[in-house]
DNA sequence: GTGAAAGCGCTAACAG
DNA sequence: CTGTTAGCGCTTTCAC
């Protein structure tokens, strides 16, 4: 397995090493006849430079880190199309990590490419501590996306937190609810806004805001529910964190009996495919997920040409996605709405 | 964003480069005095090794290149769990590319591994022809996982995909159904050998096997069933490649008024959590994903360690979990199980 | 234990 | 256009 070095195409093609390297970054200087000869040596011999090398050399990597919080999280690859599509039309290699849900994991990925000296690092869903974040800034451009950050020295991609979880509750008074949970996002990216979002929303309608924890997994949804479900008195609406807590919150609800959303309105967050999905057909506030992952790359390669030095903070807006998942609470609402809906089945 | 080298560390603590080399691999043979000195300084510089030039000297990465290819399908989040476990507790890096579902893609991932010499390759679900694997196999160990391979050469991780698709036909058959459809793969990894195992096993049963195109994904689910919807007489199952497809397959039919299971049967591949939510409740074959990605893991390493040196071919076994997607046919069956299930409505 | 010296495979001036 | 010459930052003998 010992691979063959520029040396040998040299040797093979009868030319020098330095005419290799030129050919090798496809360099205009190099003439017609001696690039065939090097590009058949090369093949001949199944050469291929050795990135470690390059990158010493000539001190740039050409690749972007991306670090992605969960990929069980379909919001995460959905980030990641958006970064891919950026990054391949921008002729930058892209690395992927994923943090695994820990901060412990995502420093290690962060780490990670920080030692191999990636051009640039963007991190999505980041649950570390924005000193930490400052820090790994020091040696590497580095844009966070979907995880508010006051910093004035990194970058950030965002939708507005506070604006979609009040076109969250807005709706949901409108329809008459009064009692409305939310099942929040724990320690994740964006919980805090989320829910202080909420929290403003809600006392705004002179409502009492009422927060169960939860961490944005469909388990958390789950047991999140389960405690709102044996409360004395039960919301009428609730509000999770994002959708994969809103669909764990519906298999709750669900198998204890109750209809979502005659007994209970449910609204998740981030419009993921799987909400849009006839069966599961969620009512969500949407982010511009590729939009946001092609934003971040815009915003990195900003800083890598030098053509910006102070901070971005690119702050999306939500929208709000009306399905079918809720409905004016009460027993006079879904007698009224049993003529008119079809049911699925199953 | 200079970064401190070697260097400037040895400089700064007193001592040699080669003493810093020594402490930043945690080599025994360091007295304690002069450890401490060294990571004080590097500390206070913010030194982090030059994975390029750490990799270069030594030749080897200590990391392994992780090729998913597609993010969206939470199979491959999955396998990447497992892989990373086993990853960890061997101290090798990981580092991760997505192929974006495209034969392309997936080669220039495998390229950027290549490139950066990592000194392994687990490609999940890859699309690439057998001979462009081998090819890479030449420069570095690699293990594919969810594809079976053929090759004498390339280790593999695969379930038995004659076995799972056989099992599916049985429980559909033992259920009465005899028109059973099922949306392929496409040239997805394993498409093959599921749709060869369906024909095998709709022969053995003496049936007409059926097959339509699909592409391992849910829009493809959706226009494959849509295809069989239209057709004068509809199959009275379906088999879909997989959860994915399956669960555009369901979205499908019931956008078209009809019901799964009392219309259609419907039957997946994965277990993807997905299917295993109360929503869906999808009739489905287990794949150990954990597991595979674990295995493939250390099925890499007996290379890496020269343990050994002939071939691998992990096949592990599927086993159906029958959930609520798959009923007896035909209005009977309907009429009888009406009055005993529970309705989710919505 | 510690230091000196020789590369790892490549890029990047710089002459020719 | 082509060849020469220095390194890039680190590991790795090998003496001391």
């Amino acid at each position: 397995m010992s691979q063959p070095t520029m040396e040998d195409v040299a040797r093979l093609a009868g030319v020098s090493r330095a005419l290799v390297s030129l050919v090798m970054r496809d360099s205009p200087k190099v003439s017609n006849h001696s690039r065939t000869a090097v590009l058949d040596a090369a093949d001949q011999l199944g050469y291929r430079p050795n990135l470690a090398a390059r990158i010493l050399a000539s001190r740039k990597t050409s690749t972007i880190g991306l670090v992605l919080d969960d990929l069980h999280n379909p919001f995460f690859p959905d980030i990641a199309d958006g970064v891919n599509e950026a990054a391949e039309q921008s002729d930058y290699r892209l690395l992927m990590n994923s943090a695994f849900l820990t901060p412990a994991s995502e420093q290690r990925a962060v780490e990670t490419f920080l030692e191999f000296r990636t051009d640039g690092v963007i991190i999505v869903g980041s649950r570390l501590a924005a000193g930490a974040i400052e820090t790994a800034a020091e040696s590497v451009p580095i844009v966070v996306v979907g995880r508010p950050l006051r910093s004035d020295r990194v970058d950030s991609v965002n939708n507005n937190e506070t604006r979609g979880a009040r076109l969250v509750v807005d709706h949901l008074v409108e329809l008459g609810h009064g009692r409305i949970a939310h099942i929040d996002g724990g320690r994740g990216a964006g919980a805090a806004q989320r829910r202080a979002g909420f929290v403003a929303a809600m006392k705004r309608h002179g409502l009492r805001p009422d927060v169960v924890s939860g961490d944005f997994t469909e388990a958390g949804g789950v047991a999140a529910m389960r405690e709102l479900l044996a409360r004395r008195r039960r919301p009428t609406a609730v509000f999770a964190a994002n959708d994969l807590t809103a669909v764990g919150a519906l298999g709750c609800t669900e198998d204890a009996g109750l209809s979502v959303p005659d007994d209970i309105s449910l609204v998740g967050y981030d419009n993921v495919a799987l909400a849009a999905t006839h069966h599961i057909s969620m009512t969500t506030v949407d982010q511009p997920r590729n939009e946001m992952g092609r934003l971040a790359v815009a915003t990195l390669l900003e800083r890598l040409e030098g053509s910006r030095s102070s901070v971005a903070r690119h702050v999306l807006a939500p929208s709000l996605r009306i399905r079918s998942t809720t409905a004016p609470p009460g027993p006079a609402a879904r007698r009224k709405r049993a003529g008119t809906r079809n049911n699925p089945g199953r």
